[in-house]
DNA sequence: TATGAATGAGCCTTCATTCAT
DNA sequence: AATGAATGAAGGCTCATTCAT
């Protein structure tokens, strides 16, 4: 009934503020999904005809969200990390034992690896690839400051200070990824390989 | 000096009698050599015809080797792990002790790496993209049988038993590629990160 | 101050009574400002959507002045040739001698277009397009067609009879282009081209 | 009979020089022939698809004659020029009087540009485009260095030397652009608009 | 009427593969 | 067997135009 009331308030709205009308999140969301499922498939070569038509929208749409296929790639991977990031960081709070704190973090890669086989394999590909610029790197190194910390006051006394920084950026995502790999080739042994892959870390980094 | 007439006699007698000239295992060589290369450092997109430019052979040349990109591609991946599987056979010959017998694979393995710097991104390449067909896989699974069972021979008594083959078919060659990367990040630490992967795996591994 | 009470006001009434807002004028002349400005530079291909930018419009706005882009184009041209008519007209008037009169308008038309660069450079582009129409072409002749009487009268007696169309609906503004373009590229000279076109010309069409 | 001969000959020569088989002269021309039609009639915006099916060639082949779209256009523009200045080179020798190798070199040019409807247009849009580089320029310039010279004698005593260069290089190819347009317009004048600009030339420059 | 997101045809260019020589 | 010109199917991106708001 009272619809041009709507309709005004909003036309003031934009009037006031300049808004422009914006670019529907959805529609963004939908074209970085359908992303992910083909660069997991086809890799970063994955066209982006295809990416758009997948997202339901028209291939110059693709476009009007990301100017270039680049530039997709690069915010396909700050996104993922970024909803990695976010699920270990619900993960450990609370925790207040060192070991039991990074098993979580540990379990929460993992499992996050088992739900989310599509963004995995994209990262993966994203990764290897060419094509992701040094800033996109820093924002994503960014993303994960807390919990390097978190892991960090937690091996510290239990490992070697001076070998803390090469277990947490490089062993312990690699060895979680291994885990996943494992998993994902033979996925009935999946609680067999989480546990196993933490006691070797566990065990392994002991000072 | 008078190369060109051994060159037209043989011209002439191959055209007069349509004998067939043998491929030469040369260039064979240097178009995988010129893949290699490129792979490492443009991904399998490295097109066809650089390749053959940089192995000094002309374009069409690059399919009488290999019929198509992809089975280059598959030979490459085949003869970089036959590369890295002969160096690790004659690491380890002699040696009784299990932990030491372990540790020269390992060690080999990190070397190889660090001393084959392209043949180890082009294989990382191979791996992640989805060119790689199973029968290719199962090759290179089977070039590392013997080495295998070694290293299998060297855990038994150390590690679960219920757990070998998760550390050897997946963590073993993982935690290889963690160290070499961590090492090509940083090559001063070269040493040290082959050291402390090592330990990680050994005490981690342990029952 | 309360401008945007205004604003609401009007933006009521006209939806409860559907009322059409005029067409801006001021609107229409940035439009054809800015298309001006970027067909000079960017030739017939300039894209619309800069066009609206950088006439401070939305893109979809300039295609509610302008129904299609050649429409846009088409209009350029006349707007552009009825200002240049128009500074022509203001020239030779109550000028008698006729050989002062055929001057003035030479001069005006060198001096419009070295003080009107951009529409110059536009006017030029649009020309050697395909993108204007035989009725353009016919509107922009029939601007022209009071000054064509008056430098026909004044050349009447000058110069060859039979040659004096050719003389102004060719050589005229030719040689007048030629001018500006060399003063373009060499601004120093300006006087000295614009005087030695001149000369040229009169010397020239003499019987 | 002696085919084999011929063979052997060619795969020698060719061993010896090192000679790749080359492209193919007539399909190069083909290439610009065709371009220089689409050019002049659709602009520099002529697809290069199209230039190509007019060419007879596939699509892919134009980039193996011109790396870029640029690059052809470049080309085509050169190509012309050289045309036009050969056929310019051969109309004033052995004519001594200075007026007469000035006329004949007029008349040389209309005939021209008469003869070569296509090459006139296609030139015109080059010339207009932003598309041609400073090289691209200078390179067409010294095509004419001889000619200019000629000219130049032709005018020396005759026109006001000082305004030599002026007449050259903006004034004449212009009158002869205008001439040419006019006929173009109205073939039936052609010789009438021959004689009327080349004596509005000399006439008017006349010191 | 004004807006700008949405559209998809069309453009230039790349590249694996073929084939005449 | 060796060559490299020829091919045409994609691919990434642009842009005039439409349309819901």
């Amino acid at each position: 009934m009272r619809a041009w009331m709507a309709y005004i308030t909003e036309q003031v709205l934009r009037h006031l503020y300049s808004m422009a009308r914006p670019l529907s999140v959805e529609k963004r969301e939908s074209i970085l999904a359908a992303a992910a499922e083909l660069v997991a498939s086809l890799g970063t070569s994955a066209p982006t005809a295809k990416i758009a038509a997948a997202a339901g929208v028209a291939e110059g749409t693709l476009f009007t969200y990301f100017p270039t296929k680049d530039e997709l790639l690069n915010e396909l991977l700050v996104e993922i990390e970024t909803e990695l990031a976010q699920a270990l960081l619900e993960s450990y709070r609370a925790i207040k034992s060192p070991r039991e704190r990074v098993q979580r973090v540990w379990e929460c890669l993992v499992e996050w690896g088992k739900a989310n086989p599509v963004q995995r394999k994209a990262m993966r590909q994203l990764k290897v690839s060419d094509r992701i610029s040094a800033k996109t790197t820093q924002r994503c190194n960014a993303l994960f400051g807390e919990i390097r910390a978190a892991i960090e006051s937690g091996l510290v006394g239990h490992a070697d200070a001076k070998r803390i920084p090469f277990y947490i950026d490089h062993v312990l995502m690699g060895l979680a990824d291994i885990a996943i790999e494992a998993t994902a080739a033979n996925p009935k042994n999946h609680k067999h390989h989480k546990e196993a892959g933490f006691d070797l870390f566990w065990r392994g980094v002991k000072a």
